[in-house]
RNA sequence: GCGGUAGUGGCGAAGUGGUUAACGCACCGGAUUGUGGCUCCGGCACGCGUGGGUUCGAUUCCCACCUACCGCCCCA
């Protein structure tokens, strides 16, 4: 093969892309009744964007992102996430100003890039769906946006759901547990795995998600962040939890939760799925939090944010495994059937006709037989064949057949031109 | 970035150091001068991921690379 797709990325070809836009038009609609409002930012931004907000430690801007110097010497990040770039308009567009209807909510859907090895869910390119509301800390908008990324999962039929939270707290905490986890985890040291000996002063939160048996050991015993917090984060978390509960959204509350991003605090939620197909236990489809700083972080005034991050790949996974049914698509209302050279203007006139009538219509391109042109007519599911040849064209008819029943019958060419949707038009709405 | 498995027609899949690379599905054509199904007949890889090497000869052996998949890291 001479030319292959760049590794880790995808070609959508039509069957699967009827899922995409599926999933995509349901986004749309359930997003909307919520009131937040599409933004479209672009594919790649400056470095520092990227850098600024998701921690210079992070993995993601030490080994995943795929940057590279444009030919005017900039430093360009294709985005690896969807945050850092909406909170970069949200500030440069000034979308923080006072004629702006608080909370703004914003939601996209694209494209994202990420240097690193591809697995199943797992691609260079990937896309997803996303949300972003500014200018409010009330636990409300926390609730709400959980309850909107539940109701669009439920919304396409994803079972098995699970919501899991956790809380980071404001500053004060975090340093505080920070604090707290190393001064516990230090005299462990060389207990611990190698990867988390590196993680320790690094990303200390990082230990508590280890997946090696032993730190987990550790970790069964470390402090819980949920001991640290403020009373002011406290007071945000405790009625998070009651709003769900009045909601009726079940949850979990994982304390050892943390999150790949520096900007993340106060509520952090998961909603995960469990599939056995998807190998061992729960699959993560949609994660977020809160992110009260990062405005400010990225040159805006101090406006609190929460969002959630939406992996298409994933989802379609679990539609596929999940046997989710997809709307049927329409079926070829017409086709026509063209036998003998002289009927090739006609049959055209005869699409286009039917078509400007409001309905789907093709036709054979290939010179083919009347026999394989009804097999193709079969194969694209078609409710009508009309049929044109030689005698027909010269007593301006055609044969027109209904192809579940098998029925034929003459009609006048001129009729099919002048009164096509009153002639079937019921017939074919059906 | 690390470890492992794999790569034969559109798809699935057999196979061998040596003349023509099974089979199934799909597709195309014919039997049926102009009608969908079934049946029957016929067609369909100048090639076995790519590039080197070993050999008289390689799809089959060796090396490198590419890609996919699984695990780790990390994450949606």
């Amino acid at each position: 093969m001479k030319y292959q797709r760049p590794k880790g990325t995808a070609d959508i070809l039509p069957e699967e892309a009827v899922a995409w836009s599926y999933i995509e038009d349901i986004a749309k609609k359930t997003f909307a009744k919520y009131r937040f409002e599409e933004i479209r930012t672009p594919m790649f931004e400056n470095f520092e964007v990227f850098s600024r907000s998701a921690g210079d430690t992070s993995d993601i801007v030490t080994k995943e992102m795929y940057d590279f110097e444009d030919k005017g010497g900039r430093h360009i990040t294709l985005r690896p996430e969807g945050t850092a770039g909406v909170v970069r308009a949200f500030v440069e567009n000034k979308l923080y100003g006072p004629e702006q209807i608080k909370p703004v909510k914003l939601y996209y859907m694209g494209p994202m890039f990420r240097y690193e090895r591809p697995q199943s869910g797992r691609l260079r390119e990937f896309h997803q769906i996303g949300v972003e509301a500014f200018g409010s800390e009330s636990p409300n908008l926390d609730v709400e946006v959980i309850a909107m990324g539940m109701h669009l999962l439920n919304r396409l039929g994803i079972k098995h759901l699970k919501l899991v939270i956790n809380t980071l707290g404001d500053q004060e905490t975090r340093s505080a547990y920070r604090k707290a986890l190393i001064d516990y985890l230090e005299p462990h040291f060389e207990e611990l795995s190698e990867d988390s000996k590196e993680r320790l002063h690094r990303n200390p939160l990082r230990v508590l998600d280890s997946k090696d048996k032993n730190d987990q050991k550790l970790v069964a015993d470390a402090p819980s962040i949920l001991d640290y917090l403020t009373p002011e984060s406290k007071t945000h978390f405790e009625t998070v939890k009651t709003l769900l509960s009045d909601l009726d959204v079940h949850y979990e509350v994982d304390a050892s939760m943390v999150r790949g991003l520096d900007y993340y605090n106060h509520t952090i939620f998961e909603i995960m799925a469990n599939d056995k197909s998807l190998g061992e236990g729960d699959v993560t489809v949609c994660a977020g939090g809160r992110y009260n700083g990062l405005v400010e972080e990225l040159g805006g005034p101090q406006t609190p944010g929460i969002g959630f991050g939406l992996g298409v790949e994933r989802l379609l996974l679990l539609m596929q495994a999940q046997k989710v049914a997809l709307p049927v698509q329409n079926a070829l209302d017409v086709y026509v059937v063209g036998i003998g050279d002289q009927t090739k203007a006609e049959t055209l006139k005869l699409v286009e006709t039917v078509r400007q009538a409001g309905f789907s219509a093709d036709q054979d391109y290939l010179n083919r037989k009347p026999k394989a042109q009804f097999k193709t007519a079969n194969r694209l599911n078609a409710k009508i064949v009309i049929t044109i040849g030689n005698d027909e064209l010269e007593k301006q008819v055609v044969n027109l057949k209904v192809m579940a029943t098998g029925e034929e019958q003459q009609v006048k060419l001129e009729d099919v031109y002048q009164n096509f949707p009153a002639l079937f038009g019921e017939f074919l709405k059906r």
